[in-house]
DNA sequence: CTGTTAGCGCTTTCAG
DNA sequence: CTGAAAGCGCTAACAG
């Protein structure tokens, strides 16, 4: 079934100009009279002529949409990261293929090929917690096409960068939760294939050395992400002789978990223990106690990935620049380390 | 700045073939030599040759990729919707197109055109609430271009549609509220300009008739789904000379938000009032006390909006069927109705 | 100011 | 089995 859209030659023909002038006309291009560019814009809006996409980028050899690649799509923290993007990207009148690996490294491959496939412009890439191999991003370079990493970055690729300041974000997370008079702070970790896991695990080992804290190794426990073995590592935690007075998790959804998992035994947050996340996602408002988390600026890390790839596209890839751009979190203290009155 | 993409002429120049015997090969056409075709997809391999897509969707007026267009992001349920639409998509090999409108009437014309340059060989559609004016959509059907609509549908344009039994499940969920003993049941709804709000808000209504409660028109309040205002109308509520004892909200932000006031109000849930959402939003399990409400199959919803407009593209606007897939809810019973020992 | 021509990368006739 | 040629919708270069 072959769709009926509007083209140049179907106002050429009407109009009985070339398809040239109507062409010139619909562009902007100065060198048409006034009077046949009315006449042209006019039919093209009554028979709601929408240039075709494929044909400018066949020529032009640019699409005009930037790839987005994110790990997952289930917590806010990708989507609203999206968001900011898309704004961007608007403005520059890009748009944007979106798409979410599940957390699956074949995935992530699939969609780097898919937009590969669309000859995307550029892509912004936050890695799966799986990926170790690069081949399927470093193709893109290798034709040119630039990439931006934002939050799960990739350190063996030379890209330009937009993460947060990871390291002073849990050193401040874990000193305000010895402020709050913790002296034993368990960590859950991420897994240490990501970078964002090892810098805010450094974080919290350092606020604890500062602080004259002992680093118990047993209150350490990098995990996978897989939210339904957060359970079996709190009990671990809580069943211990001596178990943990703190807490500071990976991110938000393990946190919220985790404050489950306490509540189910009985205890009491913050008072047995207090409970610092990473992200502020949606929800963490809303969980009971609420949690104290870091900020992380999301719709500005997603506009500021696209400024950075904007700045590339068109560019020789011998100018790009290898910009790491840090972006500053917040400390948001809830009740879950603070309990106000 | 060119960037070089490996062609079916690099290849055909490399292996001293015509380009049309390359052309056959990639694609799998029935007449090529073994070898000849072993030696093109050998060096294609090599040479990390990706199609263009642009140049054939040029020729079969067909681009392999479906447009989603959702009212917004910040809330779980249509990143999750989403995510089923693009497993589905990919299932037949398509791309997706991914559009928020921010609730925004506006960005959705936009999204719209937007989907339209890019020759998307369909959409689906979940509208704004602002969204009154349906011209932007109808230009697909009248060329030819599939619509479907899912979960905040138009009714006024003919459209296969995916929803949930809205009016069952609101109905169910509020009885639900009167058999925990619940006698003054408000309702926190939608704007009426959404189907979704008006069939709720019957199924509320119903409800309360069956089990002779009276309908207090001041127990329900249909507001723009702008969260500030939650605040103001909960405490109105709750100022009454006999406040309700029972909260339906449109939607679990809604219901969580609401949750929140209560709380800051001193009043306890569900002993005070009892509290049921809709959409079971991934937050909802985290909320204290953890949120009971209704569970919209999402994956599923997306899923079947994508099966449904797959059924529509290449075939004949006239053979369109004009189903209305209804999908299943499920209350669930959490906390904010019925404290658990 | 307007028309003509060529060609983007690919598939699809039509001829061998 | 393979090659040559036409053409998808559009823009850009070259002529008027």
């Amino acid at each position: 079934m072959k769709s009926h859209q509007t083209t140049i030659i179907d106002i050429a023909r009407e109009l009985n100009l070339s398809k040239s002038t109507v062409s010139r006309a619909l562009t902007g291009h100065p060198n048409v009279k006034q009077q046949t560019r009315e006449a042209v814009l006019a039919l093209a809006e009554k028979m709601e002529y929408q240039r075709n996409q494929m044909s400018i980028s066949l020529i032009t050899n640019k699409t005009k949409t930037i790839g987005i690649i994110v790990p997952e799509f289930v917590t806010s923290f990708f989507s609203q990261v999206i968001i900011g993007a898309q704004e961007e990207a608007r403005k520059s009148d890009y748009n944007v293929l979106i798409s979410q690996c599940n957390e699956d490294y074949n995935t992530e491959v699939d969609n780097a090929q898919l937009m590969m496939r669309n000859r995307v412009d550029g892509i912004i890439v936050s890695l799966t917690k799986e990926t170790k191999n690069f081949d399927h991003l470093r193709t893109f370079q290798r034709r040119g096409i630039p990439i931006v990493f934002f939050n799960r970055v990739c350190e063996e690729i030379m890209a330009p960068k937009v993460i947060v300041n990871d390291y002073d974000a849990a050193f401040k997370a874990v000193e305000h939760l010895i402020k709050t008079g913790k002296k034993r702070i368990a960590h859950l970790a991420g897994p240490p294939s990501l970078a964002i896991s090892r810098k805010r695990q450094n974080g919290y080992i350092d606020a604890l050395k500062k602080h004259n804290l002992p680093i118990d190794e047993d209150l350490i426990i990098g995990y996978d992400l897989n939210m339904s073995k957060v359970k079996i590592y709190i009990k671990h935690f809580m069943d211990m002789d001596n178990p943990p007075d703190g807490l500071f998790a990976i991110n938000d959804p393990t946190a919220m978990e985790a404050m489950q998992v306490i509540k189910q035994l009985g205890k009491r947050i913050p008072e047995d223990i207090g409970v610092v996340g990473f992200s502020n996602d949606y929800a963490s408002q809303f969980a009971e106690p609420s949690l104290t988390t870091v900020a992380v600026p999301v719709n500005e890390m997603g506009k500021t990935a696209v400024k950075l790839l904007m700045d590339m596209i068109d560019k020789d890839p011998a100018d790009w620049k290898l910009l790491v751009k840090v972006l500053d979190t917040e400390l948001i203290v809830r009740n879950s380390t603070v309990r106000k009155a």
